[in-house]
DNA sequence: ACTATAGGTAGGAAATCTCCTACCTATCAA
DNA sequence: TTGATAGGTAGGAGATTTCCTACCTATAGT
């Protein structure tokens, strides 16, 4: 007995998450895999591409860039059109905006490492 | 048979990956969990803590949180530092910069979309 | 010295991820 | 129509993640 659970404190309580986190999540955790990643790169620098043209550029089984696609896709970071017999994959940027915000907040910090100010802040912050 | 397997199509030989991207991995990997991006704005919101207030946030086991604190200490984006019988967590935000820069190049891409620009040079891409 | 507290580590269960090999459908070309 | 090609889906193996309950060590207070 006694190992001091939290039992009442839960995130909910102070954070807005609810649903409208749950696509937010999606495109952190697509973001997570290389893979994923790469195919991003891809179809930024090269424009809308067909399954295949992404695929020859990986060392995996087509199926397996499928479901990369998949992932993608269902965190809205490709759309897919299809053209005759092909899929055509599309870059669509806009959850990355999301990110970006995610990110902004600690900009400071990193820029106030980056410039050489360091640690100065840090020590008026434990009560 | 003939299932038209890749075979010499590795993203080494166009992708300066290697060793250097290892690093970012593990950040990009950090940032997919929920759980651990809430710990980061925590300590960006109210400076460094020890592992127990941190803890207080989380409707999750004390030990449960020490593993997400690893992952984000392996990833460079927090440090430890011992005050007594508590370990202090401090935000390391420079690598989140990488993450950022790696979404730099994205940015017109949603601009464009989000100004009402719209797809424009799609159409030009395919060969 | 003894007890309580902070927090890491061990090991395991359940879920999820990432890859694979079939296999299926849809479209184009003969 | 028949065959070849593009690409999704099914199902499964193996690795990884995420949570848990012990359990252990180190420091602080008495």
């Amino acid at each position: 007995m006694t190992d001091t659970r939290a039992g009442s404190a839960r995130p909910g309580a102070d954070a807005p998450a609810d649903a409208a986190d749950a696509a937010g999540d999606r495109v952190f955790a697509a973001l997570a895999s290389p893979v994923r990643r790469e195919v991003l790169r891809l179809l930024r620098e090269e424009g809308p591409q067909p399954v295949q043209r992404i695929a020859g550029r990986f060392a995996m089984a087509r199926p397996s860039l499928s479901e990369h696609l998949r992932v993608l896709r269902e965190a809205g970071l490709v759309s897919e059109r299809k053209v005759g017999r092909q899929r055509l994959y599309r870059l669509e940027a806009v959850p990355l905006h999301e990110v970006r915000e995610w990110l902004d907040p600690f900009e400071r910090f990193w820029r106030e490492k980056l410039t050489g100010l360091r640690d100065l802040l840090d020590d008026l912050d434990e009560p």
